[in-house]
DNA sequence: CTATTGTTGAGAACGATTCTCGTTACAAGG
DNA sequence: CCTTGTAACGAGAATCGTTCTCAACAATAG
């Protein structure tokens, strides 16, 4: 008998506590800056623990699905993720190193809005990064 | 004699008016929507047009570097171009059509720039794009 | 413990973009 | 016009991040 028979979780994919899971868990945890999948990957096989690249990718995919992280793409084109606050925030991103400040723009979120509105958009979502050179990054050699 | 004279306009590359960059220059002041270079190459084809796929991207970078051209990336990581107005401004971009207008936000701009200041950010720069489906789009079947 | 089925990972496949490099064709000169 | 120097082209190979395939593995419920 294979059919689940009642009341308990629904016991579908994404659920498993994984070795891998794990370790991509606590190194996000740790990192104060968005980085990529294969940041990732390098990481922990820099520090000597094996987690195949594809792994990698379809843990940062889930997480993200699961609303665990958020994700920005860099300039050329890398997707970066980021475990951050849960309520709803934009990011200062250094260009330079990578790390993060999570900001909130009422203005913002009111602006977005009434300017979708006004041309007759729905479903409106909005993108707002802000990129700069961190107070480190920015000092001279 | 090879080398240029004097006092007229300074020879280098990206001045030479050709076929090709005609082609580009005509398709994209009739688009009124954000569009890819394969998009661009497949249409040129389908007019009888032939532009090499390297050309189009080589046309479209240099469009967007003497700023004749903006750039955003779609969710799917394309990256899209289009021919818009010199002012700064924002998209509100159609995800079903690609129709785009133009939108400034003098709020969002004074936001950016003392978020950043706030955290000893410099050399600033900010995404702020607003995606949504246009009316047309948003009607049923 | 055993069966079930979600997970994993090596490697192939993909798709957008970039590069190579021999050929073509602007556009100044003469 | 015709000659040249060289910017621009374009077909195809090469990159590179990401996704797919599928056989081997390992969490868990019973
Ligand atoms: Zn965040
Ligand atoms: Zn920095
Ligand atoms: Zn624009
Ligand atoms: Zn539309």
């Amino acid at each position: 008998m294979t059919a689940r028979t009642s009341g308990s979780a629904p016991a579908g994919p994404g659920r498993r506590d994984t070795r891998q899971r794990r370790l991509l868990r606590d190194q996000l945890s740790r990192q104060e800056a968005f980085v990529s999948a294969q940041q990732m990957y390098d990481d922990l096989r820099a520090s000597g623990d094996r987690v195949g690249l594809a792994t990698v990718y379809r843990t940062l995919q889930a997480m993200t699905e699961a609303g665990e992280l958020d994700v920005l793409r860099s300039d050329d084109g890398e997707v970066l993720y980021r475990q951050c606050g849960p309520q709803h925030h934009h990011h200062l991103v250094c260009r330079a190193c990578g790390v993060t400040v999570e900001v909130d723009g009422p203005a913002v979120e009111r602006w977005a809005t009434t300017a979708a509105a006004e041309h007759g958009f729905t479903e409106v979502t909005h993108v707002v990064e802000l990129f700069g050179l961190c107070a480190t990054c920015s000092r001279p050699s």
